[in-house]
DNA sequence: TACCCGTGGCC
DNA sequence: TGGCCAAGGGT
């Protein structure tokens, strides 16, 4: 039982017989991958859902077909792009990562060239030198944690297991297939080995799998308590013109950083005042969840008869919602409602 | 180590 | 409906 060649090969076999999760990764024994392509996707991928970035994958490749043509690209475009898949950390790193790599002439094909490149961790360099480069190097996700913590009837908790799933998956990783191998055990845990009710019926490795013997599958693997989210509250202020509305880039780290925004204040650790002169009516509530608290924005917004001394006006013809992040989305949603019901309201009484 | 950092979908 | 979860990295 867990013997590492059964289970490579029982799962490997289980690979080439099935669909890929990522749609757009070759199947295996298709030639050479890109790897300006895995990068890509493997940073997007990095804790979003293959759904959520497929629309956007295509987009990068189809404006950006090489790591030298994002590498030309503007910062703010490249933002406006990334907008709305969140973390926005791993666009500004994306950026700084093209250059380094249009700099040096093409990607480093080992696990340590990559990993000095900006955004590029221990999971990432790992896949990418794996599938892009054919390495035996041990890629491991929170699939592949919950896998090999499975197998192995690992009870530790996570974070503090880590280092022993690291080492137990290393010894499955075979010199043969890596890129695949890592890609079978991700497509695993994200169709049969799922974190609740999985489908051990119909698992390859049913038979090498140590909490299927002991009926504790769907436990494991077992997770350090969360600390519960505050409520935070702020204030958003959306100022207008005849043609034009009122906007920022923010600060270039931490939230939304670096990000086209409506100026905000009250939630962020930033306490300016509402952008002046103008005379700010209450429209409503957005409410948004992150990572580590939930916020209640107020929204606001004003007629605007010149340029405040915050923010910058664009012209609402080129505004694009799409280039804001989620939050920012909600509260110009929000807006464009009330100011609506508004609208009617007035040609009601003017009746 | 323990935080910080988005967003959308699911049950 | 609210907590959980997602191909993590930076500090």
């Amino acid at each position: 039982m867990r013997d590492p060649q059964v289970i490579e090969a029982k799962l490997l076999g289980w690979y080439d017989r099935h669909a890929r999760v990522l749609p757009w990764r070759a199947p295996p024994g298709h030639g050479p991958t890109d790897p300006y392509r895995v990068w890509l996707s493997e940073v997007m991928l990095q804790q979003t859902t293959v759904a959520a970035v497929k629309a956007y994958f295509e987009r990068f490749t189809s404006l950006w077909p090489t790591v030298h043509d994002l590498a030309r690209a503007e910062d703010a475009q490249v933002m406006a792009e990334w907008a709305g898949l969140g973390y926005y950390a791993r666009a500004r790193n994306l950026i700084a990562c093209a250059r380094a790599v249009a700099a040096m002439g093409a990607f480093p094909d080992t696990r340590e060239g990559l990993s000095a490149l900006p955004g590029i961790g221990p999971y990432t360099s790992a896949a990418i030198a794996a599938i892009a480069f054919d390495r035996a190097e041990t890629v491991v996700d929170g699939n592949v944690e919950r896998v090999v913590a499975r197998l192995f009837a690992i009870e530790t908790a996570l974070p503090a297991a880590k280092p022993e799933l690291v080492a137990l998956a290393s010894r499955l990783t075979p010199a043969r297939r890596p890129g695949d191998f890592a890609q079978a055990m991700m497509d695993l845990g994200a169709t049969i080995c799922t974190p609740r009710s999985p489908a051990c019926g119909i698992c390859p490795l049913i038979e090498d799998c140590a909490a299927r013997a002991q009926g504790i599958a769907p436990e494991l693997p077992r997770k350090a308590p969360k600390k519960p989210k505050p409520l935070r509250q702020g204030q958003v202020w959306i100022g207008f013109t005849d043609n034009a509305v009122l906007v920022e880039t923010r600060a270039e780290k931490g939230l939304l950083g670096a990000t086209l925004a409506f100026p905000s204040a009250g939630w962020d650790g930033s306490d300016l005042p509402p952008p002046a002169p103008a005379d700010w009516q209450e429209l409503g509530l957005v409410r948004h969840v992150f990572t580590h608290f939930a916020l209640d924005l107020t929204v606001y917004t004003a007629r605007l008869q010149r340029a405040p001394e915050r923010g910058r006006l664009v012209p609402l013809a080129g505004f694009q919602p799409d280039a804001l992040p989620g939050l920012m989305r909600k509260a110009w949603a929000l807006a464009r409602e009330k100011t609506a019901a508004a609208a009617i309201h007035r040609d009601i009484k003017s009746l």
